[in-house]
DNA sequence: AAGTCATATGACCTGCAAGTCACATTATAG
DNA sequence: CTATAATGTGACTTGCAGGTCATATGACTT
């Protein structure tokens, strides 16, 4: 965590910093972020940095909390709309929710995903526990799932929690991709067309991508 | 492409070469491979390594065309068990054929994809081709899907493609992880349980999470 | 004004990367 | 056996990384 001097120093300064790490850490991943880039380009000198904080990590660290805080103040009072959904509509709900603050923090979100699913897996275990956090949530969720009967039983449960995964990975992405090309991010994602496109995803998931009797259509 | 000296080399020395690098590519990636200690674990001098390749990522474009040719003359004699099969039969054949081909060469798998997928999307587009390439054959096995009527209609075709290369990828990495366990990597994927493991996993793909009331039963 | 403390600085250290090159060794040919 | 070409070598250069530290600046106290 960052040392008392960092938080001391007024805001303006404190976001400067933390934008020109994002870029860093958005372009080179967390292993070939350069302290000298990130020093060059905030304006500060080497030395402050390293009051500032111990190491690039540390800052990393801190980005993640911050994250994590404002997730927190995100979601404080957004509920699902209903209380009798069941787990895909929550998950649908959950989804969206999340591509909604993505399309708030996109920088940020770019940066620390691309740092925790681009080197995360390779990297030691420090990011171990922020991994497992999510996957037991989803954990909890699937054997719910499975307990009400709208998950199919024979399916192992952590495999179900791999896909879940994958495809949260997968849809998480494709949106702040296709969205950071946009000029106003937050607009496109709202827009009926990606609302759509992110209704079929997870449609797929649910239903599978074999074409049924029962079809999905983008109207609803 | 590595320079005529190099194909001049004794076949074990070659081989010596490449699987030094095989492990530098799977522990640290390509960006951060380091020429020095392939040099030292395949006890060449630098001077000679150079004389040999350009630079890494020379050696690295090596292993992808040793790879390539080695799958085409994988899959030379092995074709699908009956004409016919409906796509998602002959997708289920073609990734099972391919975790036969990765159970044979696990370590330089683990490392081409370790680099494709974990830098290869950051990475410029030096490696453009090579995922379009892959993304093309899938592309046309979903049109002629959707015109045989076995895909639903409505899934917009690049969606579709996104989806099958990201199943594809997560078993391709699951059973690669979970395999690199194993004692006998190829008798572990060719286990009944593995095979299952695969079948179901690629049945959630066609059908879904969602419980439905066709029912998959592990024992078909 | 003098003293004290937090903050800022950039030259400087070490370490390791990529890549080069003059020279040594070995193979091949006449 | 000698001359020539091919191959092998590792010390060296350059560049940039992370990290340190003596010194400078400036704010606040008494």
């Amino acid at each position: 965590m960052p040392k008392q001097t960092f938080l001391n120093l007024p805001e303006e300064k404190r976001n400067t910093i933390i934008s020109a790490s994002i870029d860093e850490f958005a372009q080179y991943g967390l292993e070939n972020a350069s302290t000298n880039r990130i020093v060059e380009n905030s304006g500060i000198s080497k030395g402050s940095f390293y009051q500032y904080f111990e190491d690039k990590q540390d800052v990393f660290m801190y980005l993640l909390s911050v994250l994590e805080r404002e997730k927190i103040e995100f979601f404080k009072d957004r509920h699902p709309p209903s209380m009798n959904m069941d787990t895909f509509q929550y998950f649908r709900w959950m989804i969206k929710a999340g591509m909604e603050f993505n399309s708030a923090y996109p920088r940020m979100v770019q940066a620390v995903s691309r740092v925790l699913l681009g080197e995360g897996m390779y990297y030691g275990k420090n990011f171990a526990e922020n991994r497992e956090k999510a996957a037991q949530a989803l954990k909890m969720m699937i054997k719910q799932a499975i307990a009400l009967g709208e998950v199919d039983p024979s399916v192992n449960v952590d495999l179900a929690v791999m896909i879940m995964e994958t495809w949260s990975n997968a849809i998480s992405n494709y949106i702040l991709n296709e969205g950071m090309k946009q000029k106003d991010i937050m607009k496109w994602v709202r827009s009926t067309k990606t609302q759509e496109t992110i209704d079929k995803l997870l449609y797929i998931m649910e239903y599978g991508l074999r074409k049924t009797e029962s079809e999905f259509t983008a109207s609803r």
